[in-house]
DNA sequence: CCCTGTCCTTAACGCTGTTAAGTGGTCTGT
DNA sequence: ACAGACCACTTAACAGCGTTAAGGACAGGG
């Protein structure tokens, strides 16, 4: 029977309906239902929702493990500059494509060793920099906490899935009014006030200032005779 | 009558379940009961269940900023680098003084301007040190997010409140097995199977590292003549 | 004394994740 | 060809959730 279910069905149709209902409306009635299954079948491949929504994280990084395949950011001219700054963008907007993608992913554990090749081969570029392990998994682990604490920000701020690039002005969610805020802050707190906008408004250009700090961070502890082409 | 509910006595106990039971067990009739109340009696003083954790994520910040008030960051002898290092320390061990408060914290909105003050202060220091309102912004919104984001991690790993020196070994999530992790990626990944102490192991060490990292991306950026004191 | 507003109770609704038990289809052994 | 086992699902139900509707106790003011 070609209408059975298996594990990767349910993992790849459920990814799609999080894009339309959000997190909070993910049930498991919902997915059983866009499967022409009843919500019990789920529990034949799933132990229980959590590690569905686990196997789900997993298949988004998955997901991006193979754009990396596509465009390798260690290839032979890359440093470890570039590799930190192509992972945590392909990081970004690989989770901005997914409604709610940050909280879904920071909450759940992987379920396979899918990272493990793609982050093996970010912290060799650091340790052959002269970086100790140490040194480079700091230097992993602050980039990547940054980017998804980020990500969670904006996904609050703009709940609809999609690159920041296709979207309008009322994809904001109208609860973060920055005038109000603004004008209620001006005259007791005028540079709290005016970063409003820093914050919420441009979060690409957030992002990459962010990202600009944490690279040149690492590059300022940075082995004597280590890296070349430091701008 | 001396029983009567308000919402500040509401949010107070609400924290303090949360501590019992985990954001996941915080549900309203918990609350109600511990009240001695019935659970639809709390829709008196709250629009509804998010309301109700805005305010608490609000009541965290506010006592954090009852901490600065105590032994203000701000002080005279105080340049942009202490600043942020103790407001992010603050943040992150505030945070990690309720189970699930990176969680709580980030979904949530703050109900007022209680943040201002602080954050007013800590923009000023940097851009008194020659930073564009924007570099400024950038800086603490990016040291802000990699603490959010790593404390949600930890506390994933290590769900018990508390500071990290009072953990035992059993307060691990079990779920986090780094032996089985380690054997597992050995030969294949050396590096990747390497790292997992250095993420799961010594949270402390990893924030430091963190926050040492993006100070340093701060001041690499540093504008000539501006800040004293670089070590 | 009644009336109005405040603050809470009781009852109920629709929904959730999850479990228990039963059922039809397919595959294997003889 | 038939029996039995196993797979993959259905139906029914449970406890608990956030939330709403309606009503009742108690206070203060005219």
């Amino acid at each position: 029977m070609a209408s059975r279910l298996d594990r990767t069905q349910v993992v790849d149709t459920a990814l799609r309906l999080l894009n339309e209902v959000g997190l909070d409306g993910l049930t498991l009635r919902r997915i059983a239902k866009e499967l022409n299954v009843q919500a019990p079948a789920l529990y034949w491949h799933f132990k229980n929702k959590q590690e569905l929504l686990d196997e789900m994280a997993t298949e988004m990084f998955r997901r991006m493990a193979a754009e990396f395949a596509g465009a390798p950011p260690g290839g032979s001219d890359a440093n470890w500059q570039d590799m930190l700054r192509v992972s945590c963008r392909t990081l970004r907007r690989t989770l901005l494509g997914y409604r709610d993608g940050g909280k879904v992913f920071s909450g759940t554990r992987m379920t396979d060793d899918s990272y493990a090749a793609p982050m093996d081969a970010l912290l060799r570029a650091l340790t052959d920099a002269g970086f100790t392990l140490g040194e480079a998994a700091h230097a992993w682990w602050a980039a990547y906490n940054f980017t998804i604490g980020l990500v969670i920000e904006e996904q609050s701020v703009f709940p609809e899935p999609g690159a920041p690039e296709q979207r309008t002005p009322d994809s904001r969610d109208p609860a973060y009014d920055l005038g109000d805020r603004e004008r209620r802050l001006a005259d007791r707190y005028p540079l709290a006030a005016a970063v409003g906008r820093e914050f919420f408004d441009d979060f690409d250009r957030a992002f990459e200032g962010g990202l600009r700090i944490v690279i040149a961070g690492v590059e300022a502890t940075v082995p004597r005779g280590g890296a070349d082409e430091t701008p």
